[in-house]
RNA sequence: GCCGAGGUGGCGGAAUUGGUAGACGCGCUGGCUUCAGGUGCCAGUGUCUUCACAGACGUGCUGGUUCGAGUCCAGUUCUCGGUACCA
């Protein structure tokens, strides 16, 4: 049986034969006994092309998989379409035809894709998004939230893009533009759909420490993100008026310095003050249209009007101008800030440019500073602040913040970074948000029986307002209240919507009466490994977690069935990377995966992308070490072929030991990359060893052949999670009974192990001298004479006195010595 | 500015967690095979000294701990990611 390894050939006929034994279909059999494991990566936007780091996703999902199930786990490992979204609108653009058709054509060509690369999914769970039978239970979901007061309606400052008509979130705000059409975005005030995602802002906070399993990177992106921090809330009043001013300080201890206030743009105060003041009127619009790129906002000179009004310090009852400040965010906050020059840089900054007044209330503890030159922003000890003289930073936040309390003026607060998640796009591609507007009830919620609310797919947007709005048939709707005519909400969820769930929605994909089923949940919920690219650090794992506790509270399932946290471990996958920079099209530096394939077969494109860096790190392309992995396949195929030998003579005992020992230490290596942080990389070396001891192995006898025979089952067992093809093939043509892909992961021969002769290493002063190779249970002074016999040993030993010896048994010797 | 990760051959990267630095692969050099080779095989490949045998140096930099440091400690520098008028 000699032939030429043709990947083409045997990854057709191997995915053929596991699609028939339906190696790849997880168990729901209650009496099955093996363990549950959900292994995830990433679900694909069907872009229409598989490209490289795709392939690398899926790669390293399918790797873990594969090793799972041969170490007995059920695994449930399920792929589908994050199918709405942005570009297919784009598409249908440009190509003049329904997004839909564009998107279900992508669907089917990439399909093809991934069955090509031989990866071990349940297809029979497969879904898309943008599947009525999918979004329905987004859609009731939200209705619940709305009952729950968890989703709301309110108007809000939000980004803006003309040209696109619609709202954007600000990740797709780059660098001060729309990320499609690249015009700077708008602050505009609009009425939107929101989720209250700040509820869950201390659970998100706190359910971090939970999270063992994730990257500590993301962990403290997500930290930072939800930024918490704790300080005083101050009501001011306003000269005048009953009103009052709230604003929110870090710093409470700094009140008695506060020498003006400053509001935002969008602050009701501002607004008021402009109606009478047209000069102010105008700088209001002018900070509409700041730019919210990051360089420009750092830079951007601080720019301040005064309103006219006075606010009234709550402890003094001395009058401060209120201004208007462009650096003041009305999304932070109150939207307002009491302001501190002399212990604040950007206050000190702002009131040096208008001239106003700077008063000093904290001093370093022994030493002077000049507060006209700069802020002291540091902790210290108060001064000129009355009955707080004296104290110190810390004391003085108490005693100041609890003075105010028991004023009724303030009270101690904690404020998060994190906003309020705005899920209402106003986009045609996308799940139908549930409501009905009429003119008698107000905003309507969608009733549970009709739902769905099916987007009509046939449209054609034309690159202005959403063609959903010209929509007749899909507006016109009778109010479900009053039964009146209404209009059905035109804008549609944010994609983030659909990502943040589809992964418990595979425990019950078909599911028909329940967002997910409980008992599915319990089996495989939580996913045990997501694999996925950092990109979504924050977005996709925050909204995915905020939105699993939204389940969970909405009696989905239970903390025990589904868990609080939806992913157990993350990994993240660094970019593929060619001459040093991210592929893409407009820098013209893609690798084809589809050429790849074509050239070298499936398992020679997964083997050198496992191999040429380690999972979460960037893997740099290169084409000769694609021609690398395909040389060490055509190497284990030659080997197999000349395995198949008659033995007739005689084998070297120790050699065939020494063989032996290498095959079951490369068993306990590779088992341990898998077990340690999924070092892939490090697991092939590690075969690729193994087979090079293989090959300079010469058996003679029948004991020689059998151990190459052990070595090359070990080997095809090991190589499935890479090479799934190319191991069964090998595993066949040795003759294995069961198909490689459902064999047992090899286990360590702790008898292999055992060795007569060890080699130790000598050091002397702690150099490496020499080695020696002595019994393995020689003891300190057996190994001690043996490197005084040796000659290159003993001559570092000659006119010298030993001081010290060190023995590390089964590592090495030291002798420390010193002149004689 | 703040938070995080990291500096190991010509390159990608190993190093059992304080014990023989540079595994494995790529690249390169020489040789063999071949009509030919973008094939296969063999040998070599950290730097420097040396005909050789050997030896010295070597994990960003400076110190420290230790019989012994890529690994631990202190400081320093550079690179890369994230993030920011957040009050």
């Amino acid at each position: 049986m000699s032939d030429r390894y043709e990947p083409q050939k045997i990854e057709k006929k191997w995915q053929a034969k596991w699609d028939e034994a339906g190696v790849d279909l997880p168990s729901e059999d209650p009496s099955d006994a093996r363990k549950s494991y959900y292994c995830l990566e990433m679900f694909p936007y069907p872009s229409g092309n598989l490209h490289m780091g795709h392939v690398r996703n899926y790669c390293l999902g399918d790797v873990i998989a594969r090793y799972k199930r041969m170490n007995g786990f059920n695994v449930l490992h399920p792929i589908g379409w994050d199918a709405f979204g942005l570009p297919a609108e784009n598409a249908a653009i440009k190509h003049k035809r329904p997004p839909a058709e564009w998107t279900y054509h992508n669907i089917d060509q990439m399909r093809g894709q991934l069955k090509q690369l031989g990866l071990s999914y349940d297809w029979s769970r497969e879904f898309a998004t943008c599947q009525p039978e999918y979004y329905r239970w987004e859609q009731w979901m939200f209705i619940k939230l709305v009952e729950k007061g968890l989703a709301y309606r309110k108007e809000a400052e939000v980004n803006w893009c003309q040209p696109c008509h619609t709202v954007l979130a600000n990740e797709q705000v780059v660098e001060g533009a729309c990320w499609r059409c690249d015009t700077p975005v708008e602050r505009k005030n609009l009425a939107q759909w929101f989720i209250r995602i700040t509820d869950y802002a201390e659970e998100l906070l706190n359910d971090l420490d939970k999270l063992s399993g994730w990257p500590e990177k993301v962990i403290g992106m997500q930290r930072n993100w939800i930024g918490r921090s704790t300080g005083t809330e101050v009501s001011f009043g306003v000269e005048g008026s009953e009103e009052v001013l709230d604003i929110f300080t870090t710093r409470p201890d700094t009140l008695m310095g506060v020498t003006y206030m400053a509001v935002a743009a969008g602050h009701p105060l501002a607004k008021r003050a402009a109606k009478s003041n047209s000069e102010l009127a105008k700088f209001l619009e002018e900070c509409s249209h700041i730019s919210t790129k990051e360089a420009d906002v750092a830079l951007m000179e601080k720019k301040g009007m005064d309103t006219g009004f006075k606010a009234l310090h709550p402890i003094t009852g001395e009058t401060v101008p209120i201004w208007v400040a462009n650096f003041v965010l009305m999304s932070y906050g109150t939207g307002a800030v009491m302001s501190v020059p002399a212990h604040d840089e950007r206050d000190h900054e702002f009131a040096h440019k208008y001239g106003i007044a700077i008063k000093q209330v904290i001093k370093p503890v022994d030493s002077e500073w000049n507060i006209q030159a700069a802020a002291f922003i540091e902790a210290g000890v108060l001064i000129n602040s009355a009955q707080f003289d004296g104290l110190g930073s810390i004391d003085a936040k108490v005693a100041i913040t609890e003075f105010l309390t028991s004023a009724g003026k303030g009270e101690e607060r904690v404020q998060y970074r994190l906003r309020d998640w705005l899920v209402s796009r106003q986009r045609y591609w996308g799940a139908p948000i549930p409501a009905i507007h009429c003119d008698g009830c107000g905003i309507v919620m969608v009733p549970e029986d009709q739902l769905p609310v099916v987007l009509p797919e046939h449209l054609q947007p034309t690159g202005g307002a959403s063609p959903l709005t010209e929509c007749e048939e899909f507006v016109h709707v009778d109010c479900p209240k009053c039964g009146k005519a209404a209009r059905r909400e035109t804008d549609t969820f944010d994609t983030f919507m659909e990502s943040s769930w589809y992964m418990n929605r595979y425990t019950s994909p078909h599911s028909d009466d329940a967002m997910v089923d409980a008992a599915a949940m319990k089996q495989w919920a939580p996913v045990d490994q997501y694999v996925g690219g950092v990109e979504h650090a924050v977005l996709h794992l925050l909204y995915a977690r905020f939105y699993h506790k939204l389940m969970r509270d909405a009696g989905l399932f239970t903390s025990e069935e589904g868990g609080d946290e939806p992913f157990r471990n993350l990994l993240t996958q660094g970019m593929v990377l060619k001459d040093g920079a991210k592929m893409s099209k407009s820098k013209g530096n893609t690798v084809d995966p589809n050429s790849i394939i074509e050239k070298y077969g499936a398992d020679t494109a997964r083997l050198f992308t496992l191999f040429a860096a380690p999972p979460e790190k960037d893997l740099e392309w290169s084409d000769a070490g694609v021609d690398g992995a395909s040389r060490f396949l055509k190497r284990v195929w030659r080997l197999m072929e000349s395995a198949d030998i008659k033995p007739a003579g005689e084998d070297d005992a120790a050699a065939v030991k020494a063989l032996r020992l290498t095959i079951h230490t490369t068993i306990g290596r590779v088992t341990h990359a898998f077990e340690q942080g999924y070092a892939f990389n490090v697991a092939i070396a590690a075969l690729m060893e193994m087979t090079n001891a293989l090959s300079a192995f010469e058996p003679k006898g029948e004991k020689g052949v059998a151990v190459v025979r052990e070595g090359l089952e070990a080997l095809a067992a090991m190589l499935v999670p890479f090479v799934p093809h190319f191991a069964c093939e090998l595993g066949e043509r040795m003759g294995m009974e069961k198909m490689a892909v459902v064999a047992d992961w090899p286990a360590v021969d702790e008898s292999a192990l055992v060795q007569d002769e060890i080699t130790l290493a000598v050091q002397i002063q702690g150099k490496r001298r020499g080695e020696i190779t002595v019994p393995k249970d020689a003891d300190q002074d057996a190994v001690m004479a043996a490197a005084e016999s040796d000659a290159s040993i003993a001559k570092w030993l000659d006119g010298m006195q030993i001081v010290k010896v060190i023995f590390v048994p089964g590592r090495l010797l030291n002798i420390v010595v010193k002149p004689a």
